[in-house]
RNA sequence: UCCUCAGUAGCUCAAUGGCAGAGCAUCCGGCUGUUAACCGGAGGGUUGUAGGUUCGAGUCCUACCUGAGGAGCCA
């Protein structure tokens, strides 16, 4: 018979269904057996009575573990005392395998154990909204470049010696040679703006930092726009009008999956444009207040780049992201465009997440001069060589161009509200951790 | 790399320096509307490892291992 999806019950009222999946949870009642199926498109109640059942479905009933796989024959109908809820009047029974003792028991567990076990725990209700989010996300990320004249144009996860300079690399051997797995798209995103003139890619990067919290993997997704001829103020539009679209639809289409989670949706009902700006310099002068009133323990002093506990209390302040421009060029990265007012500037920003979450999208306008840029390389004591192609970009044409990159990760712990991002992808890379 | 906290049954946790326990899971029995179902019973332990203090250590001390989240660094 053919399989229908639990989803997919409530076009099938009163008729004879088959429901192929695993049991979920059991609970009887002398002469009544209640199963929970799941399907991985939803999970239902099944009720088997002994008397409206063979002998042999009935002890299948009662042998049957959590976890074992089954096809269930039944029929789907509202619940007797809660309208809008279906249950499974089940008429037979094949038990495809019964499942050995299951770890994840109806529970709770800690973090290490479900994270030894997290290739069963992406069964659980949860793990299945969070994923789900994430997958919107993903989807609503393609949408909105893909309706706005983005090219999807990838770039390399091997990458030779030097990148950015500033993070530290995962070293692979490739052949007789030393590659490095990507950090960022963003050079290569460079070339293929030049050659497209609005791109975006979209894949893993590896950081190999030795950072243990909450907001870190070795191992990220990363959507990176790169737009020719824009400049910083473009590239802050745009990301505003990204993170709203992308808010917009998780709410628009995952409003279940918010409520799995006890996601308070009231703050992300409020991520419209305009984001609040704030040049660096006010950021400093906003910390230093804050330290006077005692809100912060260090001192900001201006020349830094923003610790975790300042980007907190900054986000704090306000309740849609917050974007925060024109560092000191000497904290960022060497290829940013120099404030043409101030040069000891840089036209970058950094998006900053409500509720703690901190920076969700850094980027900026990249430096078109060929000379600035020779001369950074140097300063950076990067290897020239290494970038002769990148170089090409200040040679041939170029344009001032901007762009930037958000993690999928931390957006999808923001937008679900969550502890950690360990729970954002099905299995996180972690210092220490790259098991199962 | 540094700081803090934790490690006891398969899991989550109790146990004043004095007999190592409960709930869940598993097995057996009961219950015709259960929702982390419930009720009764059973099995299940080298208390992370190695030393030390003590008449006596799960408990106190030292080192190490493992895990957690915070700093730095980063998205």
């Amino acid at each position: 018979m053919k399989q229908t999806y639990i989803s997919e019950i409530p076009k099938h009222l009163g008729g004879e269904i088959t429901i192929k999946g695993w049991l979920y949870n059991k609970r009887s009642s002398g002469k009544l057996g209640f199963l929970e199926i799941r399907d991985g498109s939803g999970i239902i109640q099944g009720i088997a009575s002994k008397k409206d059942v063979s002998e042999q479905c009935w002890s299948d009933c009662e042998r049957v573990t959590q976890e074992s796989s089954v096809i269930i024959i039944g029929v789907p109908r509202e619940h007797p005392k809660r309208p809008g809820v279906y249950e499974l009047d089940i008429k037979d029974m094949q038990i495809v395998q019964v499942a050995h003792e299951y770890p994840i028991t109806p529970k709770e567990h800690g973090v290490e154990f479900l994270m030894d076990n997290r290739h069963l725990w992406l069964r659980s209700r949860r793990q299945h909204a969070i994923l789900r989010v994430r997958h919107e996300i993903i989807r609503a990320v393609r949408d909105f470049f893909d309706n706005n004249g983005f090219i999807l144009c990838d770039t390399p996860i091997f990458t030779p010696a030097a990148c950015e300079g500033t993070s530290t690399l995962f070293e692979v051997q490739y052949f007789d040679d030393k590659a490095y797995l990507a950090q960022s798209g963003q050079l290569y995103n460079e070339a293929t703006a030049a050659a497209f003139g609005k791109v975006y890619c979209f894949g893993p990067t590896f950081r190999a930092e030795k950072s243990k919290t909450r907001r870190h993997l070795t191992e990220f997704w990363m959507v990176e726009p790169e737009v020719a001829y824009a400049k910083l103020d473009d590239i802050m539009e745009l990301s505003e009008n990204f993170i709203s679209y992308i808010v917009g639809r998780v709410l628009e289409n995952r409003k279940e999956e918010l409520k799995q989670v006890e996601r308070d949706t009231t703050m992300l009902e409020k991520i419209t444009p305009p984001f609040p700006r704030l040049e660096y310099d006010n950021v400093v002068k906003i910390l230093q207040l804050g330290h006077a009133e005692g809100k912060l323990e260090n001192r900001f002093e201006w020349g830094g780049d923003l610790g975790s506990p300042d980007e907190t209390y900054i986000s704090s302040q306000f309740e849609k992201p917050v974007m925060v421009h024109r560092y000191p060029a000497a904290v960022k990265a060497f290829y940013m465009e120099p404030d043409p007012e101030r040069p000891e500037l840089a036209l970058c920003v950094d998006v900053l997440a409500p509720e703690g979450y901190g920076e969700v999208i850094g980027g900026g306008e990249r430096a078109s001069s060929l000379e600035f840029v020779l001369n950074r390389i140097h300063e950076h004591g990067l290897p020239e060589e290494a970038f002769n192609w990148y170089l090409d970009l200040r040679k041939y044409g170029s344009v001032p161009h901007a762009g930037f990159g958000m993690g999928i990760e931390r957006a999808v712990a923001w937008i679900c509200g969550l502890e950690h991002v360990r729970e954002t992808t099905p299995f996180p890379r972690m210092l220490y951790r790259l098991k199962p």
